[in-house]
DNA sequence: ATTTATTCGGACAACTTGTATCCGATATAA
DNA sequence: TTATATCGGATACAAGTTGTCCGAATAAAT
């Protein structure tokens, strides 16, 4: 079971679009030269993104990609949802309706006990995820990372935007 | 992102085999005919439970599986991690060392926050499958099950011991 | 001893999903 | 009009999942 590449990259990439300047947008081409991914991959991503209403996009010369809501309103959860789609990773098939002693569908319009626990799990997951936000990702980095590497970030996003 | 159907199978399976009689085993086939598996996929779960010690395998006519220990110890997650193996379903591939504005190595021995909050999260998904155990799940099933499927289930047991 | 029932391990094929590229259409600023 | 972007679809390729088959090992029953 292994989550999509995709989620990691817009994490990134919407960790950028968060100190952005306001109005201002970065293209896809952008987001991926920073980190040396696939350009038509990234893209691909970003419009995930932006069907899902996660970033809105601007069209045409000098537009691009900004986020569509603030930081602290954007969870990873949103990102998966948009990159993965919302569907469980646990996908009962009711297999209690199959073979010799095969429970009636009458007696399974509730999911068994498997599929409960299961579903359970993955509703701590996803909590977790929807309670950690860009903000917050943003704000231990401001903490943790070196003034360096934070000029060298700000001298390449000047000549971008 | 999607978990593999052998984790449900074999959920099936073991919680039958936590109902077995003391020092009785189910054949692969058997516990593949019960839900109409295919027996041959099945047995392949069974032997990655076997290898990962919550059953114990005994070769031969007359053999089969049987829990390795009592059903109170046996959690969900053990039975994901013999099937999926145990990696995480985020794998942080460190783009944050590649393109212009690439992080040294040396500034990246502690995962980044984005690494971070979804290992969190995993985290948490996987304490609650520790959590769930057989016993659990087989104590809210006798408090539902209808007296009549349990029948029908002890009937067909009895065949194939 | 031979037969029968069973797990074990590997090889292999089919199918599905994830990764990645490309192109034509559309939109917009300069 | 030109250069720059997103959008959506088509397509190709890689990887993982699902599923089967077979030979070897093991053990009980005849």
């Amino acid at each position: 079971m292994r989550m999509s590449e995709g989620v990691e990259w817009t994490a990134h990439a919407c960790a950028l679009l968060a100190v952005l300047p306001d109005g201002k947008g970065l293209s896809a081409a952008a987001l991926a030269e920073l980190n040396a991914l696939p350009p038509a991959y990234m893209a691909k991503h970003m419009q995930a993104l932006a069907k899902a209403g996660v970033v809105v996009s601007v069209r045409g010369a000098g537009g691009g990609y900004r986020l569509a809501r603030p930081a602290a309103e954007v969870s990873l959860w949103d990102l998966v949802e948009a990159i993965e789609g919302g569907e469980p990773a646990f996908r009962c098939t009711e297999i209690r309706q199959n073979g010799p002693c095969a429970s009636p569908p009458k007696d399974c319009k509730q999911p068994c006990q498997i599929a409960s626990a299961f579903h359970r799990a993955e509703q701590a997951w996803r909590t977790a995820l929807r309670q950690s936000t860009l903000a917050d990702i943003l704000a231990e980095l401001a903490r943790k990372q070196t003034p360096a590497r934070r000029a060298e970030l700000r001298n390449w996003l000047e000549s971008k935007l």
